[in-house]
DNA sequence: AATGCGTGCAAGTGCTTGCTTGCATTCTAG
DNA sequence: CTAGAATGCAAGCAAGCACTTGCACGCATT
């Protein structure tokens, strides 16, 4: 890795630990400058601006993430098997980020350049798992006695409190692969158990 | 109510709403008085600092909430009811404050005096309630093969994030009564129906 | 009528923030 | 070895922040 790149790439990650951490508002410049290791002026020149840094960060998740389950075609055969594999999506990739997708769209409603970053692309992905639910209960592969809205939004809290829940108590060390996954699995299983489509009762 | 009162009143109801919209560092004291409809000196002459409306914000969290389901003692009957009676006092009173106390945990990561006012209450809940369910478990009120601290995030989850995701996307209006009670109760019927005890198998 | 008290208004202080400028230094490619 | 690019360093600037001060006004109680 050459020189030039490693600087971006220490600044990209030491951005992306504030904005997980303080948010974009609270994140500065020169917090940014210091936990990279590098003058802040290196960030000006690199960068043209603190939205700059943000952007950037943005265009890397993009890569990575591939579209954070937006445009997704669902497998519409084994429901279950399905939920797990978004759940563990969902969280390994928040992970990853340390949880500043998940911070960042909270600032998005008072934050104008966060809000230009993600666009509507948070209410889109809700959409489309309401409306994937929706599908799977006419197919009768889930229970039908609940609104498709609530079911997604029950499984949206499910996958991104496992990342806020531990923002929000200060463990925010990643832990290690095994643990994530045997309690993604918990998850989902509690969900689906609660989610499967119903007898003839209630 | 008197004159004097009056303006303590508005003063604290826009803090509460800003500190709820952008958080406690994100909100200027100019933008308290705007909305208050007051002028700025006012703040600082009832209340000593910004950290001192948030202190009073705090203490009449304390009054309504009567300790946001701290040393609530369950009884130890109907798990189902226990759990709804729980999920409706969590959500309704985060409604009520408007999703303050929800931001306001966030910022007790970066801001110290944000830290100072809410303590280890969020933990202390966390580890009551997954206590909670442990007892349920062995009760066998609860099924057993999930660990109970992944029960307890659960339930943390689905109940808090009825306001998150509404803070999130943008669509804070509080709902009508009705509506509300519908969702936690299927909510509340999506995770029980998947938390309850198991048969002899899995 | 007089005395407080709560409030508004205008101005200002010291601090932090994002961002810039000018210059010296190091690194690297040809 | 040398030219150009990347970086560091010191200083500073305008704006926004929490917070203060001094003064004037209105209103209720006495």
């Amino acid at each position: 890795m050459s020189a030039v790149s490693d600087t971006t790439e220490r600044i990209l990650r030491a951005a992306g630990e504030l904005f997980a951490e303080r948010g974009y508002a609270g994140t500065t410049t020169r917090a940014i400058a210091e936990r990279a290791g590098v003058n802040e002026v290196t960030l000006f020149r690199r960068f043209e601006n603190k939205a700059g840094i943000l952007r950037a960060m943005g265009e890397r998740f993009a890569e990575t993430a591939a579209g954070f389950s937006a445009g997704r075609q669902p497998d519409p055969g084994d429901t279950r098997a399905m939920l797990l594999g978004l759940a563990h999506s969902e969280i390994s990739s928040a992970v990853e980020n340390g949880g500043a997708a998940i911070r960042l769209a909270f600032d998005a409603r008072t934050v104008p350049e966060v809000a230009e970053l993600l666009g509507d692309g948070p209410k889109r992905n809700m959409e489309a798992l309401a409306a994937y639910m929706a599908m799977r209960q006419d197919a009768g592969g889930l229970r039908s006695d609940i609104e498709p809205h609530v079911l997604a939004e029950a499984f949206f809290a499910l996958t991104s409190s496992y990342v806020m829940y531990r923002m929000v108590m200060g463990n925010a060390e990643v832990p290690e692969d095994t643990a994530l996954d045997t309690t993604v699995e918990q998850l989902v299983d509690l969900y689906w158990s609660g989610a499967a489509p119903r007898g003839e009762d209630r």
